[in-house]
DNA sequence: ATTAATATCCCTGAATTCAGTGATTTGTTG
DNA sequence: CAACAAATCACTGAATTCAGGGATATTAAT
């Protein structure tokens, strides 16, 4: 019983590449090869009849990417597994990806066992992602979940990022037309909720939560 | 006139992706691949009637890497052109690699045709860099200038590190055996010297420089 | 060897931070 | 509407920051 893959993927190389090793294994069928997600659809739509098991596709493409592509067979073709492989791997993508149901993924530079390994894995009914991905995965997670519960407002935000930006207590307080006090109760209150110690504490917090650059 | 490389890349898929562009290309001939570095000082130190013209290697291999290569081949066979193609791109390795004549740099998602481009422009004795490299390479250097003067001592660092990291002036006195006045002398100075404000600018310069994470 | 830089310590006084407490107003949501 | 969250302002008092001075000993650099 061989099965059939459809490969997405812009760069030539990497095409050619993951072809050469899985040419070594004979029980898969490339049946179709894209430069980018749209074609991939059109294939599917048009081809109905024909047996589809697993989508290989990168991320970043021109036109329809990986994950716009993913969700998509997810959403129209459930029977159809997908790995995707990328380059670049933020907590974003990664996440976004998962919770569209992908069935796999990895890095592009991963070795010749690991995507032979994912394949399988996928195609046996399993899910595969490389221990570099479960890792940003769950530290993501990890984090998110640390820093759960604890929601500034509006006022707070504004508030904390001028601190961070290093205006004064009283240049705040000018800038929102606020009493100095108000912007004294604001930065004790932010000292308590985000249970941190100091200024730096608070500035910290700022740019991790992108509010300033560093 | 056919020219003579060699490959050098621990990642298999690579690997074939690469000869198999270069395969639709006559005038190559792939005359050594290898998985580490050391294999190609091997070749290249045994086979010294060879004419080689040009290496094209990774950065992240196991043994010897491709710094190291880069920098033993350099040293040794000057006439030998050499293109490192990475995944992972900091200004650090490019710096280095630059520092020690790489003759091209290419991020390993290039597009087939700018790996041509490359290897024909090396050959004919140019240097070749991808533009993202090329603008990491020089934002680093800019920025680089514009902080330069600005150094900090290993003390100063130690300081700011330990207030960026919310510790007050009597527990870093406590914790640097100094007395507590000193530590204020030194925050004093590095408000002076780094040119910022209050505790918030030193917490973002810390973060900056990565003496301490967000 | 002389200068320059680093590391260390000290003082004053004004300004600010920080902890604790509380009050009023407005808007939201069950 | 009642309860609650959000936004605003106020006061006290201790601790710390910040700006401005200096001082001395050791190390590095020219």
């Amino acid at each position: 019983m061989k099965h059939n893959l459809i490969i997405a993927d812009d760069h030539k190389m990497f095409l050619d590449g993951l072809l050469s090793i899985l040419k070594t294994e004979s029980n898969y069928n490339i049946i179709f090869t894209a430069k980018h997600g749209g074609h991939v659809q059109k294939y599917i739509s048009i081809n109905t009849e024909e047996q589809i098991d697993l989508v290989i596709t990168d991320v970043t493409m021109p036109e329809v990417d990986g994950i716009t592509l993913n969700k998509w067979i997810k959403e129209n073709h459930r029977t159809i597994k997908t790995l995707v492989v990328s380059m670049h791997n933020t907590p974003e993508i990664i996440d976004d990806l998962i919770e569209s149901n992908v069935d796999g993924y990895l890095q592009k530079n991963a070795q010749k066992e690991e995507f032979l390994k994912a394949i399988e894995t996928i195609l046996g009914g399993e899910k595969y992602f490389s221990k570099e991905i479960k890792d940003i995965y769950l530290q993501n997670k990890f984090e998110k979940n640390k820093e759960k519960e604890i929601k500034l407002t509006k006022r707070e935000v504004e508030v904390i990022s001028l601190i961070a930006e290093e205006f004064t207590t009283q240049e705040i307080a000018d800038k929102l037309f606020l009493s100095k006090h108000t912007i004294e109760s604001y930065r004790k209150n932010l000292i308590t909720k985000l249970n941190v110690r100091n200024l730096a504490g608070l500035t910290k917090y700022a740019i991790k939560k992108g509010y300033v650059s560093s």
